[in-house]
DNA sequence: TATTCAATGTTGCAATTGCAACAAATGTAA
DNA sequence: TTACATTTGTTGCAATTGCAACATTGAATA
């Protein structure tokens, strides 16, 4: 996976971090963070620690979408953090580098290092931006069995072999493919019953070809 | 909206071109193009034209799920060109670029202009990124109604005025959604009759907020 | 204006899915 | 091991949704 200062030197980081005006922010465990950036326009990475996205619902419900660790980066990009139904906790104490994203478009110097760094940035948008197609495409499925048999087969082709291992518990699946968690149980078991999938654990393998 | 040339003259964008090895193909219209990209890591930019992606379910059924014009790009990060069941046609005489994602990461040479063209890229990206964010936060709403609502707000949100103008036809609206469309037909009539939301035509007004 | 085609609205019905409640299995820590 | 918590499996039932078929409206063109 990509890191946002892959190839920089310290010195060039720092500098780096300078030129975009950067902050790094500490944090302890167990805080409520970043509530008062209420800016869709930023990038924040992790460097170190541990945080949670909690999104609250309509009724008050607290659910945790979102499991964030060194390297990873939110904001805008991968949870909307500006509406008010969002929440963000550490659940370590946690080092976040906050980036507002017209500091780095607005800072073209040439210098290589910082051309790196773009280039670094870019390596991890277009990771995303991948992510994102692929879970759209399984999810914009109809059915529950399309969006199973959808997910299975890129899963399957990702890893190159004839099957593939859940990287999530099946709880996090259903909430990926965004479905009820015992309906998705019960396709499971159809597909199982029809002889479409074989299942040991999180070893899935699709047994069907279209 | 953000151009990949933007603020690159002829001399450098040819220059790019010609670094990136960037392949500009023309192609008349009404002919099946790019079925030899097999490749996932390619991002397609059009130049002029007009081109649909078509999505081949299952059942063998033709469904355009995107049409696409000057300056829109494509390739894993539209739609997921890679698989069998997606067509590309073009509608018009186009014209594309196609760049593999390798070429434009592997080309740092601490220009200015190539600089340029990198945020540019990254810009287009970061547009995508929020896009598709957003796009899956209203989806994974579970009925209709919250798919609906969510979408009105975030709309309302982003006008900053009270209502908003549909910016598609309801039938691609429901396409956007992941919903059927007349059932959502069905919903938006259930939420006007409840004194939810006032619509004439395509002019759309949130009544409600929590 | 008349004609045609596409988009939108409407409705009954069947299938799917969400939901709730509970059982079984699995994992974790003492 | 035991005890406890978490995850997963199962099922009946009600609500939602997809589907199909058709009516209505609106837009485009001759």
């Amino acid at each position: 996976m990509f890191e946002l200062f892959d190839g920089i030197d310290e010195v060039n980081k720092i500098k780096i971090l300078r030129q975009i005006d950067g902050n790094t922010l500490l944090y302890k465990k167990g805080n409520k963070i970043l509530s008062s950036f209420k800016n869709d326009d930023i990038i924040c990475v992790i460097l170190s620690g541990h945080i949670q996205i909690i999104r609250i619902d309509y009724n008050g419900n607290r659910m945790v979408i979102k499991d964030l660790y060194k390297n990873d980066i939110f904001g805008s990009i991968s949870a909307n953090i500006s509406s008010d139904e969002y929440e963000i906790i550490t659940k370590e104490d946690s080092e976040i580098i906050v980036i507002e994203y017209d500091h780095i478009i607005g800072n073209n110097n040439g210098d290589m290092a910082y051309n790196k760094f773009l280039k670094n940035i870019m390596a991890i948008f277009y990771q995303r931006i991948i992510e994102f197609n692929n879970r759209i495409e399984i999810i914009t499925n109809m059915s529950i069995r399309n969006k199973l048999l959808a997910y299975f087969k890129l899963m399957t082709k990702n890893n190159n072999l004839r099957f593939f291992i859940l990287p999530f518990s099946y709880s996090e699946l259903a909430n990926y493919l965004a479905v009820n968690r015992s309906a998705m149980s019960r396709e499971i078991k159809a597909l199982k019953d029809e002889g479409l999938i074989e299942i040991k654990g999180k070893r899935i393998k699709l047994l069907y070809y279209n």
